[in-house]
Formats: structure tokens, sequence, C-alpha cells
DNA sequence: ATCATCTACAACCATTTGGTTGTAGGTTAG
DNA sequence: CTAACCTACAACCAAATGGTTGTAGATGAT
């Protein structure tokens, strides 16, 4: 059972981490390879020190994981993070489908009183 | 066939405006009901004017749509945005599923040219 | 041992963000 | 008509963001 327990100031991390070109094809780039951030650096027409703000950007998300070689520090995108964004977008549309499901059943449960008088309509 | 054709600054406003707890709360308000900018406002410890803000953030974002009502503006969040976001969370993912896709082929591949040398890999 | 490389982090700066108040214009109710 | 209500928008402010440069500590290569 895969407990979706984001709290809203995760949530927020989220989504603001996702919120950045660049970040967002930092994160394309780790998850095909592992790369250090001095490589990641080299991909950008910005500082080694803006990219490595980015990176503690999308860490702090939970979105990367980066694992020490050495001297250098190799950045990895966790998918199952990126699953948790995706989760948070479908608890928001939830409750439109809900709406709709709702919609259905109420329907339903008329077209189910016509046929049949003695059954109470339920609440959702 | 649905085009996926938002640009960065598309996809920059959309996870803005997802990345703050009152304009997620506003956009599952506004799923169940249409509800004036008013009517939205008294729900949060904050100003009328920094509510309108939020709402055209989501606007621009293209996450809700106004509708006049005589005096009053009827904010609806757009189901389809929300959509459009999980797409662009998809696209990101798809670079995760595609390794292991293709890990699974060649292993696949490498299991059938064992059991029967004449047969292609089909994909899963 | 020395030098180059990689990283961490501080200090600084311009811009954006998220909030405020205030003002002005439309629309509805009485 | 007037008063109440809803919205739009400007001006302002503190804090966060996204960038910079600079300094210093580890680690690896020669």
């Amino acid at each position: 059972m895969v407990v979706d327990d984001l709290t809203d100031e995760a949530v927020d991390r989220l989504f603001h981490a996702l919120a950045d070109a660049t970040r967002r094809d930092i994160l394309r780039r780790c998850v095909r390879d592992e790369l250090s951030v001095s490589r990641l650096a080299d991909a950008y027409p910005m500082s080694f020190a803006a990219v490595q703000k980015h990176v503690a950007v999308l860490e702090k998300a939970g979105l990367i994981t980066k694992q020490r070689r050495g001297r250098e520090q190799l950045v990895r995108t966790d998918p199952e993070a990126v699953r948790r964004a995706r989760l948070a977008l479908d608890e928001l549309e939830s409750a439109w489908r809900g709406r709709v499901d709702r919609m259905s059943r109420l329907l339903a449960e008329d077209l189910i009183a016509e046929e049949n008088p003695t059954t109470k309509g339920q609440e959702p």
C-alpha cells in the first residue's frame, strides 16, 4: 500500500522544483545517466554554483538523490518522486472525477428509484 | 489526438501555479462548484486582492477560466489543464520508463533468442 | 608534494513573489 | 438615485528566487 502522506509544504517544494526548465532538464538527464554536478554544469549557460543551487532545490524536493563517488557527487533522479508528483495531481483530478461519479450515481439512483420505489437515495 | 504543445514557459507557469497550497485549494473548490472571487476570498485568511492575484496566476497558467455573471466573476477550474500538467510529468517519467522498457526488451530478446533463435523480440 | 578538480558555502545583487492598502469603475438592490 | 457589492489595478513592502563571484576544504592524478 502506497501512503500518499505528502504535507502541503512537500507538495509546494515538489511543484516549485518542477517549475523551472533547467531543473526539469536536469531531471531528464539524470534519469538516463548518473551525472556529477560538474558534468551537469557543463551543459548549461550558467555558473557551477547556479547549477549547484538547482540541484539543491531538486534534492530538497526529494526529486533527486546524490551519491558520492570519490571527489564527485553523482546525481540521480528518483522516478518514485516524479510518480509522487503525479499522485498529487491525481488527487486534484479526483475531485473532478468524484463530481462526475456522484452525478452518474445520482442519475443511476433516479433510474433505479423509478423502477423500484422502495429504495431510498443514499448520501454520497 | 492530443497535441502536447506546451512551451517551456507554459510548463513553468503550470507548475509554478501548482506550487502554492492556497492555489491548489482554489483549484479543488472550483472543480466542485463555480465560485465568485469574493466567495473564494471569504475562505482564506488574506485580503481580497491577494486571492485575486492567486486567481490571476491560475488563469495565466490556463488552470482556470473566468466567466462573468452580472457583477461577479465566476471561477471554474479546467480539468483538461490538470490533465495537461500530468502529461508534462508523463513526459519526464517516460524517459525512465523508456530505459526500463529497453532493458526488459533486451533481456527478453536474450531469453527468447536462447529458446528460439528465429523469433524476433516483440514489445511487451 | 603539488597541482588540478570537484564540491560546499557565504556574500552580494536584481528581479519576482506574495502579501498589504487604497482608489476607481461597473452592476445590482432598495 | 443612492447605497452596497464585486472587480480591476496601482503602489508599496518584505521575503524568496535565481543568478553572480569568491573562498576554502577534499580528493585524485602526476
